[in-house]
DNA sequence: ACGCTAAAAC
């Protein structure tokens, strides 16, 4: 039995003595992931006459001189639109499903406009009542029915509204707007075009923000380019608000959600040499980056540093280091941790079991899992999804599937609802038992629950299907697949039918 | 005045 005594108060450190014990890390996390890559060179929003930049070429120093983008040619006026008046006088007060409503008309105007039909004064003659609420519903829109047939269209038209909107009276877009047109670019590769939009946000002295950043660096497909970006963001004295501490936080918490550890790491010793004083976010976000590079060493070194300057570890600090107890496979640490922080009163929560019990799951330590998931559920801490698809997973992986079954049964009873990284488990369970037939029914049974497969789970069944000699089952799902209309994008990844 | 703010798969 795991069960241990209760922890004395000492420094977190020692827990991790011999330290060597913890080292061994996925490859997996410890690999950059690729940006978005370059995209498409966009003409849009581009001045006549302007010498097209290629993306692959161009320099930062190149797109933070750009201008900014001029206002687009107006159109020919035509005035055979006979736009519906809407009452402006109770606009203020519109509800949110009349909003949306209303968003779908002016797209209807903007999508019209073209030559002989002018869709800004369409619009004027529409009376409407332009709020940040509006806008960023048209944003919004634009955002999520991009396409490959209309993204060069739509920059374009989102654009037409985001200027117009922003000449009405009493009406001001805020950072917010800016970043939601940002965005439109982003989906439709118009990279140049949101540069430019940055350097306006400069100019007319809005701040910059992480959701600024963020939507930045995703299109930055080379290194150089996003040291670059977060170059200007650490020197930019418009980029320094409220939830973080320091823009350097900001900017270090981003990379950390698009995975970029090296960039943190680069981002972390500028902080140093240029004498910023990291807090415990700081500590927590470089610890994190350097564990997923595989550097335990530095990473307890960092962890020695963090007590030594005074700060006391926070909830995430603690998650992290029963995670990476748990792959260490130390479980008596990780108890001896669990109490310790009861102690100081940061009472330890789904979260920190799941992490904890993911990182067993990991280190192959199934029975340590089962104690700890027993333990937390003892304590009151209820198991959601995730957790039981850690657990699930886990037992997956160490081909017991009886186990799975039954945390997958249990988990549907508890009314947990499992989630595309549940069935994903739950069919890549059943191929390893071979039981295929059941794998394509809980394929199946996943849309009947309102979980839409995505396509690894597609990938799962395929390739289990093929390394056990199936084709004709395989090609079954590629058809599966194929008729629902999904990833026809990726079919190819599949390498197309095979001949059985 | 920002955006909804640190958990999971091959």
């Amino acid at each position: 039995m795991i069960r241990g005594a209760r922890a004395p108060p000492l420094r977190v450190a020692r827990l991790f003595l011999p330290s060597r014990r913890l080292c061994g890390v996925d490859s997996r996390t410890g690999v950059e992931v690729p940006g978005t890559g370059q995209q498409d060179d966009g003409r849009i929003l581009e001045r006549e006459g302007e010498a097209s930049l290629d993306p692959a070429t161009v320099t930062p120093e190149v797109l933070l001189r750009m201008p900014p983008p001029p206002p687009l040619p107006g159109q020919p006026e035509s005035g055979d639109y006979d736009a519906e008046n809407l009452s402006s006088g109770s606009g203020s007060r519109r509800r949110p499903r009349e909003e949306l409503r209303l968003t779908d008309r002016i797209l209807k105007v903007l999508l019209q406009d073209g030559p002989g039909f002018s869709a800004r004064k369409a619009l004027d003659e529409m009376n409407l009542k332009v709020t940040n609420e509006l806008v960023r519903q048209v944003m919004f829109k634009f955002v999520v029915s991009v396409d490959s047939v209309n993204r060069e269209r739509y920059p374009r038209l989102a654009y037409k509204f985001f200027v117009w909107a922003g000449q009405q009276e009493r009406y001001r877009h805020n950072t917010s707007m800016y970043n939601l047109v940002m965005k439109v670019f982003a989906e439709c590769g118009e990279v140049k075009a949101m540069w430019r939009l940055l350097e306006e946000m400069t100019e007319i002295g809005l701040p910059v923000s992480a959701r600024t950043f963020h939507i930045l660096i995703c299109t930055c497909g080379q290194a150089g380019l996003r040291r670059r970006l977060v170059e200007r963001f650490m020197k930019s004295s418009s980029f320094n608000y409220r939830p973080f501490r320091s823009s350097f936080n900001a900017i270090l918490h981003t990379l950390l959600t698009i995975k970029q550890y090296s960039l943190i790491e680069w981002v972390h010793q500028k902080m140093v040499t240029e004498g910023h004083t990291p807090d415990v976010l700081t500590y927590n976000v470089v610890m994190r980056a350097k564990y997923l590079l595989g550097k335990l060493d530095q990473f307890h070194r960092l962890l020695d540093e963090m007590g030594k300057n005074g700060l006391t570890p926070d909830l995430h600090t603690y998650n992290l280091l029963l995670h990476v107890l748990g792959k260490g496979d130390k479980p008596l640490a990780a108890l001896n941790l669990l109490n310790y922080m009861s102690d100081v009163g940061c009472v330890p929560s789904v979260l920190h079991f799941t992490n904890l019990i993911d990182g067993l799951s990991r280190a192959g330590n199934l029975e340590a899992c089962r104690y700890f998931f027993d333990e937390m559920v003892k304590k009151g801490c209820e198991p959601d999804a995730v957790c039981y698809t850690v657990m699930i997973t886990g037992y997956v992986a160490a081909a017991e599937f009886e186990e799975a079954q039954k945390l997958f049964d249990d988990m549907l009873v508890r009314g947990k609802l499992p989630n595309v990284y549940t069935y994903n488990s739950m069919i890549r369970g059943l191929c390893i038992v071979g039981e295929f037939d059941k794998a394509y029914s809980m394929l199946k049974d996943m849309d009947l629950h309102g979980c839409t497969p995505n396509f690894s789970v597609y990938s799962t069944l395929v390739c289990r299907l093929r390394n056990a000699g199936k084709d004709s089952e395989a090609n079954h799902v590629i058809k599966y697949m194929t008729k629902k209309g999904q990833y026809l994008h990726l079919l190819s990844r599949f390498g197309g039918y095979r001949r059985c």
